[in-house]
DNA sequence: TTCGAGATCGGA
DNA sequence: CCGATCTCGAAT
């Protein structure tokens, strides 16, 4: 169980360009080119952060071009072209009109898949996504796709931007971080091809938009 | 603690 | 019409 106290939370340590320390190598687009579940799974424990602000990626799902659920399944539109595009780049889409959703497009180019970014635990710049999220508890600021870009202040203008450059930072675990475990399950919130067990999460955190 | 409905809109 | 969702209020 992990036992976080609120009262216990350090300042962060922050370089000059506002980019935070404790950060692994950065990803590059070769991490991204590889078979979606792969990338899914290897997202948790990375940090992911957007104009300095984020957090560590704890849940993902994997959704390919073969699979119903993808919306590159329909085939290429207006709305779904950055699936289609090099890897590394972020995939948003609006959805139920209000929330705004992330993705990591993965596979090589031309190759419709991306995983789902579904929650992070808030590290870097927490105050500042509080603020965004109307002064939500730590647990509630990022614990869900929807939420996640908006304490991030992620939107549709970052459809299709490299997430290998600024504005954002994909890093691997800072070198000392303790391995995260796990875990998988079916995927949240679709009605198609429901049994494929594409949901990746770190075993045990608080911060999960759902247990598994 | 769980359940259900409403909000809101671009794309097929 | 219908979502890869979130929130709030009501019931349990």
């Amino acid at each position: 169980m992990e036992r976080a106290s609120p009262g216990a939370s350090s300042a962060v340590a922050s370089t000059d360009g506002g980019v935070p320390a404790g950060l692994g190598e950065p990803l590059d687009e070769g991490f991204f080119a590889r078979p979606v579940q792969v990338v899914a799974r290897e997202l948790i424990g990375c940090a992911l952060l957007y104009g300095g602000v984020g957090g560590v990626i704890v849940e993902t799902e994997a959704y390919d071009r073969d699979d119903p659920a993808c919306h590159a399944y329909v085939g290429r539109t207006a709305r779904n072209g950055a699936l289609f595009g090099p890897p590394g780049r972020a995939y948003v889409y609006r959805s139920y009109g209000l929330h705004n959703c992330m993705n990591a497009v993965a596979e090589p180019d031309g190759r419709a898949a991306a995983a789902l970014i579904r929650a992070l635990e808030p590290r870097w710049g927490v105050e500042e996504m509080a603020r965004r999220r109307d002064g939500r508890a730590r647990r509630e600021l990022c614990s869900g796709p929807g939420k996640l870009t908006a304490a991030l202040g992620v939107d549709m203008a970052d459809d299709g931007a490299p997430l290998t450059a600024p504005p954002f930072v994909v890093a691997a675990p800072a070198p000392g971080d303790p391995e995260l475990e796990v875990g998988t399950g079916p995927r949240i919130g679709i009605n198609k091809a429901v049994e494929n067990p594409w949901r990746f999460c770190a075993v045990g955190s608080p911060y999960l938009s759902r247990p598994l």
